[in-house]
DNA sequence: TTTTGGTTTAACCGTATGGTTAAAGTATTT
DNA sequence: AAATACTTTAACCATACGGTTAAACCAAAA
């Protein structure tokens, strides 16, 4: 994953990308600030001369990765007003974002294990950067409702369960492929099967009585 | 949560009390061997006498409470052939279940994003103790499919979104608490309204053409 | 050319940590 | 009572780690 984005000078950002990789690999508590340096191909002090502490530089990492995950995830929300359609295109951006960012799934997860006491200060983030839009999602299932395209559900559940369907996968993907043998979670075939899986699912799930 | 069981000296069952205790709460890198020998009340050196290393000591915690917490959920699945009834329990118990135990499904998290490298051993523990028996979850999707009591659909995918659905919420939790506000994943309310939509979702979702 | 200010390096520091050890304590056996 | 084997303790050890510092380096300003 790229995070050189904007930052001013090149061992800035050498810095940056070597502590992404190792943060989203051995995780916060796992992570050594030596073998930062040493990826990066810098000097250990530089780590502090530009991020001052391990925290500091964790928080860095983790507001980048996450915007760019949340970006993603904003803008696969699709503007159809076919609720088959809205929901076959989500679920197969979704999945696919996730299949191709192991490491990310599994940093957010240990993050949100940890308490998720930098999400408050991320969620501000994104809020300033595209200002506060009521949740687009939300609304949506509403509308279908009201509409009668899908039955009565709560809508807040409802995102819940989409979401949970969706990721859930990803999440318990080491034990998964352990105990499904050989099976990989981000092979094509899974990942088709599954999307499908999951579409039946909701779609036959919510259909208007 | 209570891992005496069948631990034979006092020290041995206190040290794997306040283990448990610190490794549920901090993780395997965050937990500290002094701490734990503060929290069992007895001297450092215990610790290695009685589980030899750090290593170890997290080895006997996590099978310990996996066993625990796999029999739990192994012995709810009902017996009842009528598949409504059937989900619902499952559900229902599976949801208390993970309520009641907040600090172990962290654990378990913490474990799984790390690799699940202990989960090997543990299957087999698990296997050598109870002996193996076919999943009888698969089973029933199976039998149920063929009586034309439910879709025809994959039922490992089945099983993987019926999991997903309940433990998602448990998995997000500190996210969710934050983003929904004052809403409590733990309480009453929240777990019933969720287990009925859940329950309402799968119902419709796998009902027969 | 000298000065200045930012950048980089190697060496160093204090502390926390997992682990060890030798000796003391305690029960059990002979 | 003496010997033996197990249990517990306090002190200690080596190392790893996050962080600091003083000096060197280097480019641009004066």
């Amino acid at each position: 994953m790229d995070t050189s984005a904007a930052y001013s000078t090149e061992t800035e950002r050498r810095i940056l990308q070597a502590a992404t990789d190792i943060f989203l690999l051995k995780g916060r508590d796992g992570a050594r600030m030596q073998e930062i340096a040493d990826k990066a191909g810098i000097n250990k002090a530089m780590l502090h001369y530009y991020f001052r502490s391990k925290d500091k530089l964790y928080e860095q990492v983790f507001i980048v990765q996450l915007e760019q995950f949340f970006t993603g995830l904003l803008d696969a929300i699709p503007e159809t007003d076919d609720v088959h359609a809205f929901l076959e295109h989500f679920i197969d951006s979704y999945m696919d974002s996730m299949a191709a960012n192991e490491g990310l799934v599994r940093f957010i997860i240990w993050e949100i294990q940890s308490g998720a006491h930098l999400m408050p200060a991320f969620i501000q983030t994104m809020f300033s950067k595209r200002g506060y839009r009521k949740p687009l999602f939300l609304v949506k299932i509403e509308q279908a409702i009201d509409k009668g395209q899908m039955r009565n559900v709560e809508p807040v559940n409802f995102v819940i369960s989409l979401i949970g369907l969706c990721a859930y996968p990803f999440i318990a993907r080491p034990v998964l492929e352990k105990v499904l043998g050989g099976l990989s979670i981000s092979s094509a075939e899974f990942l088709a099967q599954r999307k499908t899986e999951i579409l039946q699912l909701i779609w036959n799930g919510i259909r208007p009585e």
